[in-house]
RNA sequence: GCCCUCAUCGUCUAGCGGCUAGGACAGCGGAUUCUCAAUUCGUUAACCGGGGUUCGAUUCCCCGUGGGGGCACCA
């Protein structure tokens, strides 16, 4: 069989968490079966829908790396499709036109309320006589549903969901303006584009009946569903726009990087056994629907920062200084030099953070220019004795001829013995000179990376005059 | 109100009738150490409640409780 998967995200907002997670779910689901992807914009509100929300749509998934196969489908371009379709089941008599005004429904709603009742269209013009049509009411089109018996799909993640038909009304297809509904509008665009399954939300679930029977209603075959369940915030409530339920591009100016985003998402909701660092290649070889769990997940940050610090760790050093560089430019411009000790730095800084803004933060110091600002805890360890402490080191360090790490580590750490100095009370106030912090990478490495000239002078700035 | 659905450590999860209920993150304690990380060793911590079915239930069924979703001329 030939899979076929769509994202369908209405530009109604950003693409937040838990749309990611889907696209994430279908796109890894097409790759998996060698199938295609596509991405499809439901931007049929036209009230509601932005152009910077679609474009925030698609800039996140590149930036997630999920790529789509072919055209975005623009949804409002096949609006004239959806209305011919709901003529054509006029014409076969599978739907039928209501003149009920808004005003009876709301009325038939309340009164069904009230008596506690099932809220549903009651079928008024179901059958009656078209001759009986009020001349001056523009009629929406409905469709005929199935009333006797139920309707069971077998979805992918629920398992075989079954509800009886007379729970299902006869859903309008076809707005008195002329419009498509949603409902029509997503199983006409799933049949046209040969979607073969539909990978989406829990919300939908109790949809996929109503739409179940625009498919039968046509003739066309069915998708395979699988509904997958919500996000919701650390707190257990579900995601609003005030409980974290920020844009993906929220994300990456906190500093995460789309690798980890992704294995984090994947697992959020998803098993494979034991595993948990998944690679991009390992998660296409083994994604399938069987591991989709069933319950709603929490976001946790900070599982999401341990996987990141982990993925920030392979990263390539080029790649990062690149990410840092925007971060810290956005001050001052960086030096060449700044960027050389960037890259040369890389190493020992991003073993120490969790987020690429943490390793900005952290990489500042390298790119400053002197003389450094102390950070509070910085100037607590500044004491005078501390300066003198430097301005006695100040002289070993200049002696070394061979710049280099280990050199130098053994001269301060003879020179430490000779003074009877335990060697951690002279790093500390070497390392606030060095980077104005009381921590930072490993004060030889700082050293070799800012250059003899650099460290000397940074010493000199701090080191009590002789 | 009606309908659908879910339920294992604090969190994400493994389990698919018989296990000392496993892993990961977080937490705690130790090792390592020039700080902070990283690394590493150890450790605390869970089957929502009640009935069944069964020789035996975390696992299957029912009820309850709690969470989520849907019930539009929104998507």
């Amino acid at each position: 069989m030939t899979v076929t998967v769509r994202f369908a995200p209405s530009p109604t907002g950003f693409l937040h968490i838990g749309g990611a997670r889907t696209a994430l779910f279908n796109w890894l689901f097409a790759r998996h079966h060698g199938g295609t992807f596509r991405l499809r914009i439901e931007d049929t509100d036209k009230q509601r829908s932005t152009k910077p929300a679609i474009d925030a749509i698609i800039e996140g998934i590149k930036w997630l790396g999920l790529e789509w196969d072919g055209e975005i489908v623009m949804q409002s371009e096949q609006m004239a499709r959806h209305a011919a379709v709901a003529a054509e089941m006029l014409a076969a008599g599978t739907a039928y036109r209501c003149y009920c005004s808004p005003t009876e429904l709301e009325d038939m709603r309340a009164r069904q309320k009230a008596e506690g009742k099932p809220m549903r269209y009651d079928g008024t013009w179901r059958d009656r006589d078209p001759a009986d049509a009020p001349a001056d009411v523009a009629p929406v089109i409905r469709l005929k549903a199935p009333r006797d018996g139920s309707t069971t799909i077998e979805d992918g993640v629920q398992g075989p969901v079954t509800v009886s038909n007379d729970q299902l009304d006869d859903l309008v297809l076809l707005r008195a303006d002329g419009s498509p509904t949603y409902m029509l509008s997503v199983v006409v665009d799933d049949h046209d584009m040969a979607i073969s399954h539909v990978i989406r939300g829990d919300d939908h679930l109790t949809n996929t009946f109503r739409q179940a029977a625009i498919y039968r209603a046509n003739g066309w075959d069915v998708p395979h569903f699988s509904h997958i369940p919500l996000i919701h915030g650390a707190d257990g409530a579900k995601l609003s726009k005030r409980h974290g339920a920020l844009g993906i591009e929220a994300y990456r100016e906190m500093g995460y990087l789309p690798e980890a985003l992704r294995n984090y998402l994947l697992r959020l909701g998803w098993g494979h056994g034991d595993a948990e660092v998944i690679s991009t290649e390992e998660a296409i070889a083994w994604f399938d629907l069987d591991g989709i769990g069933r319950s709603p997940a929490r976001f946790d940050f900070a599982k999401l920062d341990n996987l990141n610090g982990h993925y920030l760790r392979q990263a390539e050093n080029t790649r990062l200084v690149g990410l840092v560089a925007e971060i810290l430019g956005a001050d001052h411009p960086i030096s060449q030099t700044g960027l050389a000790c960037l890259h040369q730095g890389m190493d020992g800084l991003k073993a120490r953070a969790k987020t690429v803004k943490e390793l900005a933060e952290n990489a500042r110091f390298y790119v400053a220019a002197r003389p450094l600002t102390l950070d509070a805890k910085a100037q607590a360890v500044a004491t005078p004795e501390a300066r003198s402490l430097l301005a006695t080191l100040l002289p070993v360090i200049a002696a070394q001829e061979i710049w280099a790490a280990d050199v130098l580590e053994s001269a301060l750490r003879g020179h430490a013995e000779q003074a009877g100095l335990k060697f951690g009370s002279l790093a500390q106030p070497l390392r606030i000179a060095l980077s104005g912090s009381t921590m930072s990478p490993g004060i030889f490495d700082v050293m070799t990376v800012l250059g003899r000239e650099e460290t000397l002078a940074r010493i000199a700035d701090l080191a009590a005059p002789i």
